[in-house]
DNA sequence: CGCTTAAAGGACATACTTATCCTTATTAGA
DNA sequence: TCTAATAAGGATAAGTATGTCCTTTAAGCG
């Protein structure tokens, strides 16, 4: 479904998210850990969020990771996944065609539309904000 | 979602399943063109259905590979996919914790768990042989 | 300025998936 | 029995995802 990529970013995203509301730069060690992930392919993995301009980040000592209070506002899962995974997960086919739709479907066409219309809603109407409120609140956990 | 070998499976299973109604056997060369997979990647996934008793075949000249009728008449996707991919789709937490449940929820589990189900339900009623009516009346294809 | 800290970036390593090729076993038919 | 056809199986290659290590760049602080 995600690429492990892709779930270290959500899971550092609405971490780094909690940390920034606290006005507190995180280092990518505290993120690893707080997310249970290998340390040096989450810096790599958190490079590519500042690159897409998703989070921020500040170099040296006092320096590390955060989120912009404006970005927040109207960060969502979706974006993240189509700039870490790309479009496939969205637009492709369950079967692989090139050219699957409603004219020319694949035998599961009809039964799948409806699915992946509610996974794309499901990444496009999670706010990382409100993520991160469950989060504060012990309502969900980022790892066992 | 599904492994390209998985995709493969499905997509052959439908077009032996037309064949073997139509009681003919079909070599690997026919099965690849019919559904434009790699010949010789598909020999090795047609293997792996005949291993789990999915697909039946017979070697040598006049060989090739059909559908017992008694097997299709149950056979759906959810024992394609279990068999080529594993539970990872139908057990795995969509930010990959190895423990997410009800009680401990990652931030998209009551999200997601709904989806999930849809796919479950999908895979599970997606019997081969409604599938392949569909695709010999015409109203699906299995490549473009 | 020089030291320490931390992100950025590049190179490399490992594992898995996808794909190909060649040989072996089996079968039908001449 | 010999030959051709075809699945089965093993080895290997290519590609991608995942993961690690080391160097470079930037920033704070004494």
């Amino acid at each position: 479904m995600l690429s492990k990529a892709c779930e270290y970013c959500i899971k550092a995203v609405v971490f780094l998210a909690q940390r920034s509301k606290e006005g507190k730069l995180s280092i990518v060690k505290e993120i690893a850990q707080a997310i249970d992930s290998p340390e040096a392919f989450t810096a790599k993995v958190l490079q590519q969020l500042v690159k897409g301009g998703f989070i921020s980040s500040v170099k040296g000592v006092k320096g590390g990771f955060f989120i912009e209070e404006k970005t927040l506002q109207h960060l969502n899962l979706l974006q993240i996944v189509t700039a870490i995974d790309g479009r496939g997960l969205i637009d492709n086919c369950m079967l692989g065609l090139n050219q699957c739709s409603e004219v020319n479907p694949c035998p599961v066409h009809h039964l799948y539309k409806g699915i992946k219309a509610d996974i794309v809603q499901l990444l496009n109407c999670s706010l990382v904000n409100d993520l991160t409120i469950e989060f504060s609140q012990k309502l969900s956990v980022l790892k066992n």
